[in-house]
RNA sequence: GGGCAGUUAGCUCAGCUGGUGGAGCACCGCCCUUACAAGGCGGGGGCCACAGGUUCAAGUCCUGUACUGCCCA
């Protein structure tokens, strides 16, 4: 006997010991020159302050199981691992710590700040790539890239500087989102809009030719210091007469011009607008075009400035009150609504995002948006493909990318002020002289640049670019992105321009966009919430496979994922049970695996059909990964672990593990040695792109064939080959009936309450000769399942009345009753068949009767319907006289 | 306001190109049957949100309604 397994799975034990061998073996470190199709992905850098969290655990474990089977069928795989800088956040963090010493980044100056940075990243940076270790991610460690790393920010250097020369960068005043605690510029998308509850102020300004006034409705009395205008609809006959006249600010007494403009919605507030161009992206884009007054009211600390007039100095907050306590005084104030509005709070801190004018430089991804849109289908899919009008939606109405963030932890914009002469110099390195002037004193930008900036050059950039790589040549474009589909502006339709524009060609052949990870009732997990699930102590728990499928079996495309405890909990008696399957392999099996058998012509029906079933889950799997089904692929492998393997398979093979009682003995216990040994290690190998640890450790104990090396790793193993001359749909179809008819057994049994240990006698009636051959030869699978003390077979065999029965597939099923069983329990089991029976015999008969349907309906299903008419009503007429004979015996108690 | 999903067993969800509605968990029985009680065997449970339409045939295709969720403005 080979050596068996330790009873239970000790998961922490075989993770640490085979994460430490994959990453010192450098098994998942490809070599570009070597052969095999390449297939590559790159990690969504995961934020360097981050913790790992659900979803990246999700998304790792998908791109890890694609790129196990990549390798599995012979592709030259790269999966790339590395972390973002992450700006905003990670200065934030820092500036916190400094803080607690009572410090500001002020007081330490900007190359001390992004010293002390560094510092932080040297410490905590390696924490979320120890979290994706634990996780089992197969990344090529080697290959390790970080947005800050030389390379990258060379990179990201080269495309500024093309790119401005391009005329794709310019640098100019634009209305931008501003956070007024991180200090700094937002992008479009980084601001998050909420709904929440606010006021909707209705303020009458009077006309300065006393003919009269208007009343505006605002969200935000505090800009009205701001106004430059009052805009109306040019149809809005209320207004008509008032368009072209002069209004005056309230308090302020500015005098403005009353303009129309059909963007002015007129079922919103009075139908008329104030127009605040500084304060206010719509506002901006009346004041651009109708060149109104730009004033800038409050700064970029919320702090009213000297344009407002007696609020000068006071916070935004403390200006509303007052403002709107002055119009009150004055009569202006003609009415205050509660309402509920969307307002836009900072993505990386959450505080309200102020509208605000300011100097930053700009990405022209208005121009850039078209390549990226025509990329999608026909060079890259986007799976599932309900995310695709999302991505044109957005690229068609994109505007032009912020990218200058007033932050100091990220890559300096390499443009440069001549002190002397004034010229704006860009380069990527900091120019000795100006080029116009001569002069030697260059001012450089302080701006950083937004991290997404980087990261969209991610594809290229981490394989060596602008250097022309071995890794550029092998594995761009990469084969598919996977990620969240909240980063699908961020992040895949910016480095799909990019890509496009620097390589010619889109980052990915296929973007995958998997769900978000939610709570058991549906709520997005947070921090706040507390309704976490810790994939860490969740692998502490469950170990990591038990994680690692249930992410996989839930990840169904295009929907939500909703997560909970109690699910990692229950799949892990999957790998509980997989390991016991395996520990009865071993203990069945010899040190060394016997003689290959032919397995396209070995004997044994549970043989054939367990074979055949193989074949079938290894098209399966393999078709649903191609696809991205990776539910479908887990609950193959699930199924057919659980239900068949374990459940029939292991059950009928007990008996040729026997004793060598009959003189086939050996033989046969050999060949049935051979197919478990070959099921189960096939087994392995389709499991182990989903639990790559439990398989690996189990594929270690299993005996080699004679001749053969100690085990391999299981992660360099192949792709089982398929066997085309196993693969029987009849011998399948003759387990079936064997199964039925243990079934049937077994059901009788536990319906009259027979305990399933009690061996009873079974007589068979088979429907015909084919039939009667097909049980003959299965005898021993029944007695064994079943649970029979004898099986008798044929037409003559006389059964008592007073029997249980049943009918499958035409054959009889005849279980005689002795001792104190419950009889009346039968007669009521049979009436309820019969009565099942009946409901189908009349559904199937509608269908029959129906002319139109015999006619128009394909041969093929109408012989369908025929034949299982006929079977129906041949086991409704079995079973009535079966239930005769019964009721005969009944009568006779 | 625009767009995209979803509505199937008590719960969470599968169900591809229309042809006998499934799984896991939960529930109810019975069982320590020599891998597994984190187990085995058996069972109950569904007008597939609603209303129309197409079709011989609709959970599946089309239209509308209701509710839920998400994204964008």
């Amino acid at each position: 006997m080979a050596d068996t397994l330790p009873k239970g799975y000790e998961p922490h034990d075989a993770e640490a010991r085979w994460r430490k061998h994959w990453e010192e073996a450098k098994t998942f470190t490809p070599d570009p020159d070597a052969p095999g199709e390449p297939y590559s992905i790159v990690i969504p850098p995961p934020n360097v302050t981050g913790a790992l969290h659900i979803g990246h655990a999700l998304n790792l474990t998908l791109i890890d199981v694609l790129c196990r089977h990549a390798r599995q069928k012979g592709k030259n795989v790269l999966w790339l691992p590395g972390t973002d800088h992450a700006g905003i956040a990670t200065q934030n963090v820092v500036e916190r710590a400094l803080s607690k010493e009572g410090k500001s980044r002020r007081d330490l100056g900007r190359e001390a700040f992004v010293e002390r940075v560094w510092e932080w990243r040297e410490d905590y940076g390696h924490r979320i790539l120890d979290q994706i270790r634990a996780l089992g991610a197969s990344v090529d460690w080697t290959r390790l890239r970080f947005t800050m790393d030389e390379g990258l920010s060379a990179a990201v250097r080269k495309v500024f500087v093309q790119l401005y020369h391009e005329g794709l960068i310019y640098k100019g005043d634009y209305i931008i989102n501003w956070c007024s605690r991180c200090h700094t510029a937002l992008a479009d998308d980084e601001v998050e809009h909420e709904q929440s509850k606010g006021r909707l102020w209705n303020v009458r300004y009077h006309l300065t030719d006393g003919s009269g006034s208007i009343i505006i409705a605002t969200t935000r009395p505090e800009t009205i210091p701001g106004d430059t205008a009052v805009c109306v609809h040019p149809e809005d006959k209320r207004y008509a007469s008032l368009v072209g006249k002069i209004a005056r600010v309230p308090v302020l007494g500015r005098e403005v011009p009353i303009i129309a403009d059909s963007y002015v919605d007129r079922e919103f507030g009075t139908g008329a607008l104030k127009v605040t161009p500084c304060h206010d992206h719509n506002d901006w884009m009346l004041g651009k075009k109708h060149n109104l007054e730009f004033v800038q009211a409050i700064d970029e600390n919320g702090v009213m400035k000297a344009e407002a007039g007696p609020y000068e100095g006071l916070s935004k907050q403390e200006c509303r009150k007052r403002i709107v306590a002055d119009i009150k005084a004055a009569g202006d104030l003609v009415g205050v609504a509660e309402l509920e509005h969307a307002v836009g709070h900072c993505y990386r801190c959450h505080t309200v995002v102020d509208p605000h004018v300011s100097t930053q430089w700009f990405v022209a991804t208005t121009k850039m948006a078209p390549a990226a849109r025509a990329a999608v289908p026909e060079l890259t899919k986007i799976f599932p493909e309900s995310w695709l009008k999302t991505y044109y939606h957005w690229l068609d109405n994109i505007r032009d990318w912020c990218i200058s963030r007033q932050i100091w932890w990220g890559h300096r914009i390499p443009a440069w002020t001549c002190k002397a002469c004034g010229e704006l110099i860009v380069a990527e390195e900091a120019p000795d002289v100006c080029p116009v002037c001569g002069s030697d004193h260059q001012e450089q930008d302080e701006d950083v640049l937004d991290t997404w900036f980087s990261s969209a050059l991610w594809p290229f950039s981490t394989m060596g670019w602008p250097q022309q790589t071995k890794e550029l040549a092998r594995w761009y474009p990469t084969s598919v992105l996977v990620t969240g589909f909240d980063i699908i502006f961020f992040w895949v339709a910016r480095m799909m321009m990019m890509g496009q524009h620097f390589m010619k060609q889109p980052p990915f052949r296929d973007v995958y966009l998997h769900a978000l990870v939610r709570d058991a009732t549906g709520r997005k997990m947070s921090k706040s919430t507390g309704n976490v699930i810790d994939p860490l102590l969740m692998i502490e728990k469950y170990g990591c496979d038990s994680l690692r499928f249930t992410l996989t079996a839930f990840a169904a495309m295009g929907r939500d994922i909703r997560l909970s405890e109690e699910r990692i909990e229950g799949y892990r008696h999957f790998v509980n049970k997989l390991w016991n399957a395996a520990r009865f392999a071993l203990m069945n099996l010899p040190e060394q695996v016997p003689a290959s058998v032919n397995l396209e012509s070995i004997q044994g029906l549970h043989h054939q059909w367990i074979l055949h079933r193989l074949e079938m889950v290894k098209l399966g799997m393999d078709q649903a990964l191609t696809d991205y089904r990776f539910n479908d692929a887990a609950q193959l492998g699930y199924k057919f672990l659980w239900n068949e393997f374990c459940d029939w398979y292991l059950e009928l093979v007990k008996p040729d593990m026997g004793p060598d009682m009959q003189s086939d003995g050996p033989v046969r216990k050999a060949a049935a040695q051979y197919v478990l040994w070959l099921v189960l290690r096939e087994l392995l190998v389709l499991l182990h792109p989903i639990i790559p640890f439990v398989t690996a450790e189990i594929w270690r104990a299993l005996p080699v064939p004679a001749g053969e090396q100690q085990p391999t790793d299981l992660a360099l193993e192949s792709y089982p080959p398929l066997r085309p001359g196993c693969v029987r749909e009849a011998e399948a179809g003759r387990m079936e009936l064997i199964q039925s008819v243990i079934v049937a057994v077994r059901t009788i049994k536990a319906e009259l309450g027979i305990s399933p240990s009690h061996k009873v006698s079974l007589l068979l009636h088979p429907a015909d000769e084919e039939q009667a051959a097909l049980l003959e030869e299965n005898q021993d699978l029944m007695t064994t399942l079943a649970r029979l003390e004898s099986l008798a077979l044929g037409t003559e065999v006389h059964a008592p009345k007073a029997s249980a029965s049943a009918v499958v597939q035409g054959c009889q099923i005849i279980v005689p009753l002795r001792g104190a069983v419950n009889l009346a329990g039968e007669l009521a089991r049979l009436d309820k068949e019969l009565a099942k029976l009946e409901k189908d015999v009349v559904g199937v008969n509608m269908k029959l009767s129906n002319e139109s349907f015999v006619s128009r309906a394909p041969a093929e299903v109408v012989a369908r319907e025929r034949e299982r008419a006929g079977q129906l009503l041949d086991a409704k007429a079995k079973l009535q006289a079966l239930r005769a004979r019964f009721a005969e015996a009944l009568a006779e108690e």
